[in-house]
DNA sequence: TTTGTATTTAACCAAACGGTTAAACCTATT
DNA sequence: AATAGGTTTAACCGTTTGGTTAAATACAAA
């Protein structure tokens, strides 16, 4: 009579810990915030999840998996190269302007706890992800479909392109001054633009400068 | 009899602050352990810095003013467009390779207080800085020298390529397994790669898909 | 040597924190 | 209506935290 209905209190508590968590990272999340949050007493907080650390763990697994490992199974897709790149940015910046706090929380976290990232986030897995797509970047330069370019290079390129700008997003604002709403588009309209650098990049580069 | 000596004692506790707020950020920083580091008493810190909250003011202050500032002088110079692009990706990525932690620590510190930062960096100054830099772009443009293209995007370009990597070096070490050897050459490599993507797709990008 | 001032320390404090306990409260089954 | 188990709470606990105090120490000027 316990596993089918509180549903809902496990539920209010875990999007409380989600919101709490992301606001203030775990070092300046407290318990009682959460547990006001959820609309519930601390104690009860601890009879769900035992600890501070064991509520953040479920939280934060959960994001990891819905933000990074959706990338890179895009990045592991049996696509064209160019078209998945293509949807590599565009999704993945369409799923971030739904949710702007996200990249710079969970590489807030993993830099505060590095060892205990590779167990959660089933790093093994993700690192074959990447291997496959390294293969198919290989492939692609063979055919001479596109420039020589390393692969992990070009990971990061498109991953820097990404997500810095909401990463970087409240020291932009408060530096050069830039609406909430200008952002939005800005972000709408990098969904082409970065997708055409990176893509353009590869295709035809033209050497501009030694040797 | 003060004024002149103890630049030795307030530097160890300056440079002992640094290390600690940059390792662990605000919320994870304990006094305790600033003092110690420092190699004194944890009430000889609060004779020379009143509050935690100040004391990570003056580290603060002091960091954005070398690594935002800096930035932002090099983008207002009087250098040719071209040439200063370069400019700002080699210099940044060269200084950035120094103080890998630098732009994950001043990320995180704005986006904990984003007020504070608006007045402690003199954002009207480098405001002010990045309207020079938009004219000159609207300049290469209305020239022909490069294409149409929004500054901030632009802006945005550059910083995400330039920072993101050491930003998310954490990250992507313990997902795809990557040794500090090999993040530092493709650092070193990123230099000239990124300049020249960058300038390329001023110079002469071609559209490859839709409208 | 004495005096005044800068420097350093150990001991202490109140508040906030994560976490526990034991009892009360529902509510469905018998 | 009695029972049993899941659910909720107020009160409490030990630790850690940022910060204070008052006294000791070093040392230059008188």
């Amino acid at each position: 009579m316990k596993e089918e209905r509180d549903i809902t209190t496990e539920q209010r508590i875990l999007k409380a810990a989600r919101k709490v968590f992301i606001e203030y990272g775990f070092n300046g999340a407290r318990m009682q915030l959460i547990a006001d949050e959820a609309g519930i007493n601390k104690a009860l907080l601890h009879y769900y999840f035992r600890s501070k650390e064991q509520l953040f763990d479920v939280v934060f697994t959960d994001l990891l998996a819905r933000f990074q490992i959706a990338f890179f199974t895009i990045l592991a897709s049996d696509k064209p190269l160019i078209e998945k790149i293509r949807l590599m940015v565009e999704e993945d910046i369409e799923l971030l302007m739904k949710h702007p706090e996200m990249p710079l929380f969970i590489i807030s976290e993993v830099a505060r706890n590095p060892e205990k990232t590779a167990r959660r986030a089933n790093a093994a897995k993700i690192s074959s992800l990447f291997k496959e797509f390294s293969r198919q970047v290989k492939e692609g330069i063979a055919e001479g479909e596109i420039r020589e370019v390393d692969p992990i290079d070009l990971l990061m390129n498109i991953l820097s392109l990404n997500r810095f700008p909401f990463i970087g997003k409240p020291m932009i604002q408060s530096v050069i001054g830039l609406s909430d709403d200008r952002f939005q588009k800005l972000m709408k309209s990098r969904k082409r633009s970065v997708a055409e650098l990176i893509i353009g990049d590869l295709k035809n580069r033209t050497t501009t400068g030694g040797k």
